[in-house]
DNA sequence: CGGTTTGTTGAGGGCCATCAAGTTGAGTGG
DNA sequence: CCACTCAACTTGATGGCCCTCAACAAACCG
């Protein structure tokens, strides 16, 4: 329905595939069909940081249109259905799909500058909170929102996005768990109510 | 010396001035002569997180030749000496000033991607380190490193930019002058061997 | 020279990391 | 159908990093 595509390849992805290697140069950019995906860095200790996550329905990387590089590695969380998009048919569309790929462009780089706020100043139960508003927002704005909301991010994959242990990650959850704010059906996490999860949290919550 | 300009009017602000406000119309961006600046977000409980930190040579903000506005406010850090350069005029003058403000953006938003990693995994001393490697580093690359390099910030700004208090930015400061890495002449903090100041913390290091 | 910003240092405590065992559940192959 | 395996989740104990509160010193400024 958009960028007047339609013919394009669809790419499958298994969980851990990935869709892209530090360094590759790409010639094409995906729009994710059906699952999740994300931009990580890996510390020399093995740890892992999320510094980018990647919902149904939304390009990755967007970047690539200008850089046409791919800086750090792009994973599959789960299984994965991509749209690939060479970025030879966006230029010669005319200017219509490049300019959708700059404003998730826009997006993505407003987003990052948000979560810097959230790590730098959000206690635990604030950045988990922040991150379950904050992909409520993204997957409605993606119209892919299912009644309810459900992650399928394991409580590892929360912990490498909010740069936080998945041991305390695990507590904050069971804790808005038992205060019915969220949901589990079996491993996957379900928001009913993504409107009343942000308590103190809500606009960018203190520390204390 | 680059884009081929040189008679754009030059402005002055003072420290503490804003270079922008939040959602205003940008038609220009600045190129800094002189002095520091950078984006911020002010939490409701009246503390600060600073996003962006803009350097002696760096463009203020790139991005606006992409999205004409300022989704977040600009303050200077110091007395600022800024070049306006109107947006039209860099349009004008061919592809050439246009990639150049791509690279700048694309090299501002790959950093934002180090930060995130910075703010979910490092300790306060890496955090730190960090920092100031990336400033060395910046000003080198935009040709300001006077001997030795010197970091006009206060240890408040500082804390707004790792994400702590400055009471303890004061503590790791401290450590590192009394272990040599650094030095302060009055306020300002000194780096005289920039290459040596990454001990543990260097590559990416560990938050224990 | 009085006021304000910035830096400094101490005491105490809370948030979250670390370490260490389990438990649960899904997938696999016999 | 049932061991087996492995990933993911759970829970407790302990401790350290960093926050908070507080007071004071030092530098800057009009």
């Amino acid at each position: 329905m958009k960028s007047g595509l339609g013919k394009e390849p669809l790419r499958r992805f298994r969980r851990h595939d990935h869709l892209a290697l530090v360094g590759e140069t790409q010639d094409r950019v995906y729009r994710l069909e059906e699952g999740w995906a994300c931009r990580y860095t890996l510390l020399p200790d093995g740890r892992r940081q999320i510094t980018a996550l990647y919902l149904p329905g939304d390009f990755c990387e967007p970047q690539w249109v200008l850089s046409g590089r791919a800086e750090l590695p792009i994973v599959a969380l789960t299984d994965v259905i991509a749209t690939e998009i060479p970025l030879g048919s966006i230029r010669n569309s005319g200017d219509e799909g490049v300019s959708e790929l700059i404003d998730a462009l826009m997006t993505n780089f407003n987003r990052q500058s948000d979560w810097i706020v959230s790590l730098g100043r959000r206690s635990a139960t604030g950045r988990i909170t922040a991150l379950f508003t904050e992909i409520y927002s993204r997957l409605q704005h993606n119209g892919r929102v299912r009644q309810p909301c459900t992650i399928p991010l394991t409580q590892q994959d929360i912990a490498d996005v909010v740069g936080l242990t998945p041991v305390h990650v695990n507590r904050v959850v069971s804790e808005m768990r038992r205060q019915g704010l969220i949901q589990f059906s079996g491993k996957t996490i379900i928001v009913p109510r993504p409107d009343e999860i942000t308590g103190q949290h809500a606009g960018v919550g203190l520390a204390g």
